[in-house]
DNA sequence: TAATTCTTTGCAATCGATTGCAATTTAAAA
DNA sequence: TTTTAAATTGCAATCGATTGCAAAGAATTA
């Protein structure tokens, strides 16, 4: 099969006569070996192009420097910009990513979760799937020993690590925001709810709109618009209604958001003046639309960088002094040409 | 450290009182077991919470069910694209990804390569930084008996399965498509030279220029334009010129294609009627820039499909009749608003 | 010169699963 | 009842690297 067997350390031993095991200390420049014998295996190692097995290795060892990554989907950008900024820190550190999608099914993500433990991964980095269910297979990664961090998208009933965003906070900030530039009947577009960060996104909605003392209005609020398809359907129904509103949050994403955009521009209705928009991901096309669309940026890649610091930073301690530990990463709202309606440049 | 030792198929089989080879045949509904005993051993393992070892078993079996990949970016659309198809094809078959990103450092990109042959990957699948070098570290992989597969960003010298896209057919066409629309002055924006794709593109534009007897003026072609940035800066230049292009090709990508966009507009420079403008890779934002960018597509996700599949079906032969081969994935031609000059739908 | 300490090396077990071959048990055939 | 074949199971080596412990050699001290 393979072409020629891969060289070991045995076969290096062989050549300078000497035992496995000084050939395994040398190369790991490790215990006290006698430098001469130490640069001969270097060279040696060299010249029969010897690279380590890490199977071998890890086997050994009991580890496996891997992390192994669950997200819903690679290509979309948050999680991509996530994985980027995991991939970036613990490369540093000698680790590697397996990265599995779980294309937002459950089964799916029960399957990775097994993969990533036969694997034996150092730690599980995962956003769960929208379809919900109980999380006994994520209980199973704890009990096997390896850590777990969620998040995002976290089953807030496990006691892990997770990092997540300031949701509700920003949203709230971000409806108080339309308020402030003057919209008076803000719809919402929401998520599934069985996610806690829409139900977090929803609750900002709502408390924004307590703060300022206005009317919760339930026929403007819109279940599940999710993608461009929907928010755009969604919004159509919001505005053919008797009152329809004058502002849209579009709190699942910004491709809702977009669909919020072609629906009122194709209605003739002006935005931001007769209807404010605002997305959230700040993806890269709310900065080009016409108008430019306001959203929220969720800092993906650091959010990537603090789930691995975070991970070396627990990987010291044992098991039985590991606590669960929440780390909140504060979004961004950045305002744009859809909801300004008050403040001219 | 880790809380409790996981069960291993020794401990299924102290439990039996049958040897660990009669365990691992059972697990393995390999060998002519006698049922009852595969019943009782799964009965054992699954009251155990036994898992696999997936390292003891590949290091046993010479294999890892693993494919690493390369790209210079992981959060960049086209890649977790392809990234995204290829682990869709491989894990129906059981196999993980390794993820790793060069950031376009040949250092980094060598660094990677390694550690992939150290974790015995079957597979390594790579699109070239675009730092250009020697290919030494991808030799050495072939040399290893790891299949290599090269995608997109190809080193052509090498010979290996490749997947690429054809660029130079489709950059005619786009260019073809422009002269059709009228354009006379048609601008170029091209990317490395030491990178064959960039390369072809350029061939592309140049021969669809000769193809329509239209002269190549040295002064419409702008080096290294790949980002917005340089795309927007570039595009100054251009139309600053005496005698400033009517349409321009920012062949790098799209997002240059917005820079062209964005300086046009900024400039009062009316699109399509006064500047023509395609770009590359058919990015979400293309879609809904105003105008609309015309830009072309490359089946990204197929990409990946493709390329696990091409692994798959080679895996079976051995290294002697291993050879290289090319499979061509045929980008199209998305015609949008902005070179869109004629045809009024 | 003998006793003691410090360096350096080797032996052999280990990580957990797989597999060729031999051994045992059971069933079928003579 | 004996012989032969088939079905199961176990033994032990193996994959490649690591590591505790002992041994050998070199250097230092008494």
């Amino acid at each position: 099969m393979k072409p020629k067997k891969r060289t070991t350390i045995y076969d290096i031993a062989e050549k300078l006569n000497i035992a496995a095991s000084s050939v395994s200390r040398a190369l790991n420049n490790n215990s006290i070996i006698n430098e001469e014998t130490r640069r001969l295996v270097h060279a040696t190692a060299a010249e029969l192009n010897y690279k380590v097995n890490t199977l071998a290795s890890n086997l050994r060892k009991g580890e496996s420097k891997t992390i192994g990554v669950i997200v819903p989907r690679i290509n979309q950008n948050f999680f991509s910009n996530v994985i980027a900024g995991i991939e970036e820190a613990s490369y540093k550190k000698g680790y590697n990513l397996i990265i599995c999608q779980s294309n937002e099914l459950r089964e799916k993500e029960i399957q990775c979760v097994n993969t990533l433990i036969n694997q034996h991964v150092d730690c599980i980095v995962i956003s769960v799937s929208a379809e919900g269910g109980d999380y006994a297979h994520l209980q199973s990664v704890i009990d096997s020993g390896i850590q777990l961090i969620q998040f995002d998208r976290v089953a807030k009933e496990l006691e892990t690590l997770k990092v997540i965003n300031d949701t509700e906070q920003i949203s709230m900030k971000a409806v108080s925001h339309m308020i402030e530039q003057g919209y008076k009947r803000i719809a919402l577009l929401e998520g599934p709810q069985n996610l806690d960060i829409f139900k977090q996104r929803k609750e900002g909605y709502l408390k924004a709109l307590k703060k300022h003392h206005m009317p919760v209005n339930d026929e403007l609020i819109v279940e599940n618009a999710w993608t461009k398809e929907l928010g755009a359907e969604g919004t159509k129904r919001l505005l053919n209604l008797p009152q329809p509103p004058d502002a849209i949050f579009a709190s699942t994403s910004d491709f809702s958001a977009l669909g919020v955009l072609e629906v009122a521009l194709a209605m003739g209705i002006k935005v931001p003046s007769e209807l404010g928009i605002c997305g959230y991901s700040n993806e890269a096309f709310t900065e080009i639309t016409s108008p430019s669309i306001t959203t929220i940026d969720q800092f993906s890649i650091d959010m990537g960088k603090t789930i691995a610091e975070l991970f070396f930073k627990e990987m010291g301690k044992d098991a039985s002094s590991r606590k669960p530990k929440t780390i909140r990463i504060k979004p961004s709202l950045i305002i744009r040409a859809s909801t300004n309606r008050k403040d001219k440049k």
